[in-house]
DNA sequence: AATAATTTGGAATATTCATTCCGATGTTTT
DNA sequence: AAAACATCGGAATGAATATTCCAAATTATT
């Protein structure tokens, strides 16, 4: 058909991180990813190179878009025990409302590709850092503000909360209902005091 | 050759489950798992049926000898706090000791294939509850020989330290280091006062 | 209006894969 | 020792797979 490209590069990625999202890199075929994008084949190969291509850049198009999530967040008028609290709080209700939802992309990333594929593992490790400072400097910032006390560095601190997060993850993977992982939260929150 | 079965059904689920732990389900072929068992392609599939029979097989396999080193340990003369200690140390020191492990099996089970089949979703489940109850009653016993104060029933704190362990096989899948993973379990356990 | 540029549809290719099947092999039983 | 029996090796099958390729379609430019 055209002469400029007919398909939202954006689009098309958010479409292809779900399908790998909900069937894993091994277990989705291109042609299911032709379906969801609605992309000819061809085009596919042309932008994207290949399947495992597609897929790393959907693994980027997926944590960007959650770094996204995570710096509004991030710039609401809150002090750093609610920002925490707000995100797990939004992570609990969505894993809830949405129990046909598989997870987190980049845990699952991990699970399955992190020692097979070392650019997989590093968007992964990126990720882990990014989230951990992040939630650090959230600790920090509630520490200042005195409405929390701890006897560890906030850095440490970031390192279990991300651990709490990816376990949730799992753990809705594994059958957990919403009191269990209201559960968790409310422990590994109270361990800021 | 023989009339009756020339392999150790164990040894071969040992085998399969290894291949499974390293590349998941769908990343491996019938073919490496002839080689990794030394089974013929006509006994596998006489013996195990095919090859998602022989994967749920596996896991149970791995859940069971999951099963047996907590049942050791939970025999050992300690309280429940140092089981919990004993457990969480001899984790972080497996993961670090072997950086190419590639996590936990019902772990990635959980990730790639807990929305695709029940099955799994079962065994996975099982594990969940089980180890939980494990952990609650460690606590209770700590609990009970005051060696640790809690706030909240021995069952809520029995689910956070599941999802504490689930998060450590991602983070270690996620480059996360020794200090990282020590740092995540003193938090958690720290929680326990 | 014609040419240039670029995407697209879908057929074609070549691998890889899970599974089946049968003759050969060996072991137990009589 | 020979018949009965179950396993095993490996070729064969057929489906699914990722990727390539080319002609048709469409728009921008001249």
């Amino acid at each position: 058909m055209p002469k400029y490209k007919q398909f939202n590069r954006d689009k098309v990625l958010e479409a292809a991180s779900n399908v790998f999202h909900e069937k894993g890199y091994n277990g989705t075929s291109i042609d299911e990813i032709l379906t969801a994008t609605g992309l000819s084949r061809s085009s596919l190969y042309d932008s994207f190179k290949d399947k495992h291509n597609l897929y790393l850049q959907s693994l980027e198009f997926y944590k960007e878009s959650n770094d996204k999530k995570f710096q509004s967040l991030d710039e609401k008028d809150l002090n750093g025990l609610q920002k925490l609290e707000t995100m797990f709080k939004g992570v609990v209700n969505h894993l809830v409302e949405n129990p046909d939802d598989n997870g987190c992309l980049l845990v699952n990333a991990a699970a399955e590709m992190s020692k097979q594929c070392f650019k997989t593992s590093q968007v992964i490790c990126n990720n882990k850092d990014e989230v951990q400072n992040l939630f650090s400097s959230w600790i920090s910032d509630a520490e200042q503000k005195k409405v929390v006390k701890l006897n560890k560095p906030a850095k440490v601190y970031g390192q279990f909360l991300y651990n709490t997060l990816c376990g949730l993850r799992v753990m809705s993977q594994s059958g957990a209902g919403k009191t269990e992982l209201n559960n968790v939260v409310k422990v590994a929150l109270d361990s800021l005091n």
